[in-house]
RNA sequence: GGGCGCAUAGCUCAGCUGGUUCAGAGCACCUGCCUUACAAGCAGGGGGUCGUAGGUUCGAACCCUACUGUGCCCA
């Protein structure tokens, strides 16, 4: 069969998945062999595939194709999670296009048209991943939302409560004005922006003649202020703590207080409090035991208590009270200055401190035992280095409480039910259960009354944080809450891949729910053999940049489109591209061009390019191989020296690099593994060992050679599998006819074997010398195809490279010699050059070029000359003698040595020619 | 303001335990080749004071200190 010269990805990588799946390679059930497991981190259910997916999922397929071709039974299980408020925002708007608004049907509609959306749009992310090559387990994909994972949240929520590590409290949260809910601290923005300071003066109460000046950037919210603080130790305030002095416009008396919080340098020194709407105001109100006064309503206007401006929004209020102010003559002075501004995530408004009643789980236990995790090496961090960022985050004086409640409907609501007639808000009962009727059984209990019935229960409206279904998730893939069997073989996982931008929310929150729960669930003994910890490794990738290092994002536009990247470059080509830049840890600048033009970023990538590229090399070797006619009769006897050395030689290349990419794989250094291949496969493999063997054109190769290379090539498609799956399971096939269920894919990983470090050295030292024969060639226009005489200076290492079977005969076939012959005196009209420690003679036919072959000797002896006398000096230190390790010592005076011969052969020619 | 990183060739990055193989890879660049596997290719080549200044050491890209630049996290 014909071969294009091509290799075309668009034929193979639908064919081979199709195959895959068909032959179930990809499914794993639980049996005798070593278990391999990785869960995928759920993508959004509404996200498409970005660069930082494809980067994050070819690593985890590298791993879970190794563990298979290990032999071991390998299982990635795949899901989503249900994103509540990307998702919810995203049905609000559908439903918002319809006409529909969310307030205006109940709560079951509304899940009703979200679970509609996500069968519909959902999940397309998976898909696409199909396209990269991902090797899940299909049949095991997962959804935060359905069943059985969030009978699971709701049964852990109970647990935590029983426990007493679930608490309802008022705390200052991040308020998003526009979607009315709770952001986390990580949901907020912060940014750089222009503000304005006001200075405002406050009179005294028993004295309007004399008042107190203090800036805020938040004029709007003075009617909430309960105190003006300044530091103890101010000398300009000392008379003024403990008198009160009058809020402008509304004449409300309020104290002046002493507190170490206040920078004297900031502003004036003197601070206003204003509990209900600042997070730090809110703690010096508590150790001052201050009321809190909220002017504010959920959508950011000011309501009753603020007493003026009430209905204005926040912005527009601020707007006024400074016309106001200046009325009344208050307002001191304005002075422009940069603050950071927070933002909301999802809709970019400014973020509002607000006091709300939350739902909250104590982290200080929690985090506790995810510390001891890592710092015991039971989870183990790749790259190590991680370790620092994580213990600032976990460590008791930073670690705060987490907020598990999010005022949206998308998502597990919570499981607390409250009486009707006790006002919301205010209630006096909570019940905290599994189901309804449980907490109606409380209730009465409670209660004391009996005929109590589920109208008189109003359940929590709010919903549970989707992290708090993602964090366990390494347990409830498995159904591990509902039933151990899964859970007993497939936990500990075995390696979580993930981008460190993540690890707080989710790496070290699934790190707690493993300790918490995996004792329980599989009990004390399995947990003593196999730990409690979700998984062993975590490999955190780098953010994936652009070339001005701004992180790639949908908004921003920097990022190229991954499918088209796939279509450009083949699955092959892009997770080349991926890894080759991407060490563990370290962002990685993906350097896609932007169009001069439009500004606009291009579906184009060198890094890809060079994977497609390097498929088409290999595939090229292929039809290389393949095409050669085969004779069944022995080779002549030169021919067969050089293929015996040339076999040797590319065999124990192959073990050297095996052991390599062994070791590269266990610290997972997995770029560094993947350019080793390539350079075995393109450099040793094609540009040396086929070129050794490969026969003159039109004649036959010996079948013991082709079956060799064909075997070894085959090794090497088993090695480059994982990272570039579609074209090596297509050269594996067409290298030879395979049974049925014969597939790269779960053949074996080819072991390594001795080799011996002196021979390959030797093969190198020859391939120095072919490089040196063909500088010449290059250097006097000599074609390869006219043959060339060359000598080498008698020598001890002269004579042993002659005496290594079929070296000679090898060097000559890629040299293109005629003669190749020890010679004891030098060689007129010729050439001499250096390799290694010889000297050799290419005879130029066409006569030297003097000056310039001095030119040259005379910059090598120059160069001869330094290094001995850095040497030299190096070894005249009586300290470096003395105190440097004996090999050291002797490793310089062989250095010396060398190079002294070097520079007698130099200084030989240059007399010889009389330079 | 507090903390964590990073700085090596034009670009993107390796460089593990300080010691010829330590100054490397890929891309880009230059020269010559459409040589019957591959121009998505072949052969060869040039290019770096390892951010700056000190220090430790017989010896520093590597360890320490300061500085500069840069990125991130927290406030």
């Amino acid at each position: 069969m014909e071969l294009s010269t091509r290799y075309s990805p668009q034929e193979t990588e639908a064919k081979w998945y199709e195959h895959w799946i068909r032959k179930g390679y990809f499914h794993s059930t639980p049996d005798e062999r070593e278990p391999y497991t990785i869960v995928i981190p759920p993508p959004n259910v509404t996200g498409v595939l970005h660069m930082g997916h494809m980067l994050n999922n070819t690593i985890q397929d590298i791993m879970i194709r190794r563990a298979r071709l290990e032999g071991k039974n390998a299982c990635w299980v795949p899901g989503t999670d249900h994103a509540s408020i990307a998702t919810e925002a995203k049905v609000v708007k559908l439903l918002r296009e319809r006409g529909i608004r969310k307030g205006d049907i109940s709560r079951d509609e509304f899940l009703q048209h979200a679970f509609d959306w996500k069968d519909k749009y959902g999940g397309i992310i998976l898909d696409q991943l199909k396209r990269l090559g991902a090797s899940c387990d299909w049949e095991r994909t997962r959804f935060t939302m359905e069943e059985s994972l969030s009978k699971a949240v709701i049964k852990v929520f109970v647990d935590l409560y029983r426990k007493g590590r679930i608490y309802r409290g008022k705390r200052m949260t991040n308020w998003d004005p526009e979607a009315k809910t709770v952001l986390s601290n990580e949901e907020v923005l912060y940014q750089e922006e222009n503000a304005r300071l006001f200075h405002i003066q406050y009179l005294l109460a028993d004295d309007p003649t004399q008042g107190i000046v203090i800036a805020t950037q938040r004029p709007e919210t003075i009617m909430a202020d309960v105190a003006v603080a300044v530091h103890p130790e101010d000398e300009r305030y000392q008379a003024w703590i403990g008198k009160q002095v009058l809020i402008p416009l509304i004449d409300k008396a309020i104290p002046i207080i002493a507190d170490t919080y206040v920078d004297r340098e900031f502003g004036t020194g003197a601070l206003k409090i204003t509990p209900a709407h600042d997070p730090n105001d809110f703690e010096i109100g508590k150790r001052h035991g201050l009321e809190v006064i909220d002017i504010l309503d959920e959508d950011g206007k000011l309501n009753e208590a603020a007493i003026i401006l009430v209905g204005e929004d926040r912005f527009a209020a601020r707007k006024k009270i400074k016309g106001l102010l200046e009325e009344s003559g208050n307002l001191v002075k304005l002075e422009d200055y940069r603050t950071k501004i927070g933002h909301s995530e999802r809709t970019d408004a400014v973020v509002e401190p607000r006091l709300s009643l939350q739902w909250f789980l104590e982290m200080k236990d929690l985090a506790a035992s995810a510390l001891e995790a890592v710092r015991k090496g039971e989870v183990k961090f790749y790259p190590e280095g991680m370790w620092n960022m994580y213990y600032q985050w976990l460590r008791e004086e930073n670690v705060r409480d987490w907020c598990v409640s999010r005022q949206l409907w998308w998502g597990q609501r919570i499981p607390a039910w409250y009486l009707r007639y006790e006002a919301n808000g205010e209630d006096q009962h909570v019940f905290v259960a599994e189901t309804a009727e449980e907490a109606l059984e409380q209730a009465r209990k409670a209660t004391g009354k009996s005929n109590l019935s589920m109208d008189d229960l109003r359940q929590e409206e709010d919903v549970v944080d989707t992290w708090f279904s993602s964090w366990l998730w390494p347990i409830s893939v498995f159904d591990g809450f509902e039933n151990q069997e899964e859970l007993k073989y497939y936990y500990p996982t075995n390696l979580l891949v993930t981008g460190w931008d993540i690890m707080f929310f989710w790496v070290a929150r699934m790190i707690m729910s493993g300790y918490e729960w995996a004792p329980e669930l599989l009990g004390k003994d399995l947990i003593a053999q196999k730990g409690a910890q979700p998984f062993r490794d975590v490999y955190f990738t780098g953010m994936v940049r652009d070339n001005k290092r701004r992180k790639m994002s949908k908004s921003l536009g920097n990022s190229p489109d991954a499918l088209q990247l796939l279509d450009n470059y083949g699955a092959d080509g892009v997770r080349f591209g991926m890894l080759s830049s991407a060490a563990a840890g370290n962002d990685i600048i993906f350097d896609a061009p932007f169009d001069p033009k439009t500004g606009e970023v291009l579906n184009e990538s060198k890094l890809c390019e060079q994977g497609r590229n390097f498929c088409n090399k290999m595939w090229n070797a292929l039809r290389l191989i393949k095409g050669w006619p085969v004779s069944e009769q022995a080779p002549d006897a030169q021919t067969d020296a050089i293929q015996t050395i040339a076999g040797r030689w590319m065999e124990q290349r192959l073990h050297a690099t095996i052991d390599r990419v062994n070791v590269m794989f266990k610290e997972y250094r997995l770029s560094e593994a993947l350019m080793t291949l390539y350079k075995l496969i393109w450099d040793d493999f094609c540009s040396w060992y086929l070129e050794m063997i490969k026969p003159a054109f039109g004649e036959p190769i010996d079948r013991a050679t082709v079956e060799k290379a064909s075997a070894m090539y085959e090794q090497m498609m088993a090695l480059l599998h994982p990272f570039m799956p579609f074209v090596t399971e297509e050269i594996w096939h067409q290298l030879r006819e395979r049974l049925e269920g014969e597939d790269c894919i779960v053949s074996s990983l080819p072991q390594g074997a001795a080799y011996d470090d002196d021979f390959l050295q030797l093969i190198e030292e020859a391939k120095e010398l072919v490089t040196a024969i063909r500088e010449v060639r290059n250097n006097y226009g000599i074609k390869m195809k006219d043959p060339l005489k060359v000598f080498v200076q008698d020598s001890r290492t002269a004579t042993g490279l002659f005496q290594t079977a079929g070296l000679q005969e090898m060097i000559s076939k890629m040299a293109v010699l005629e003669t190749f012959e020890i010679t004891q005196s030098d060689i007129e009209n010729a050439v001499a050059f250096l390799a290694g420690k010889d000297k050799f003679f290419a005879v130029v036919e066409k006569g030297l070029d003097k000056d310039e072959e001095c030119a040259r000797l005379r910059k090598e002896q120059e160069h001869y000359r330094g290094f001995i006398a850095s040497v030299q000096a190096k070894l005249s230190n009586e300290r470096f003698v003395g105190s440097a390790p004996e090999a050291v010592v002797a490793k310089e005076r062989q250095k010396l040595a060398d190079g002294e011969a070097k520079l007698r052969v130099i200084e030989e020619s240059l007399a010889q020619l009389g330079c």
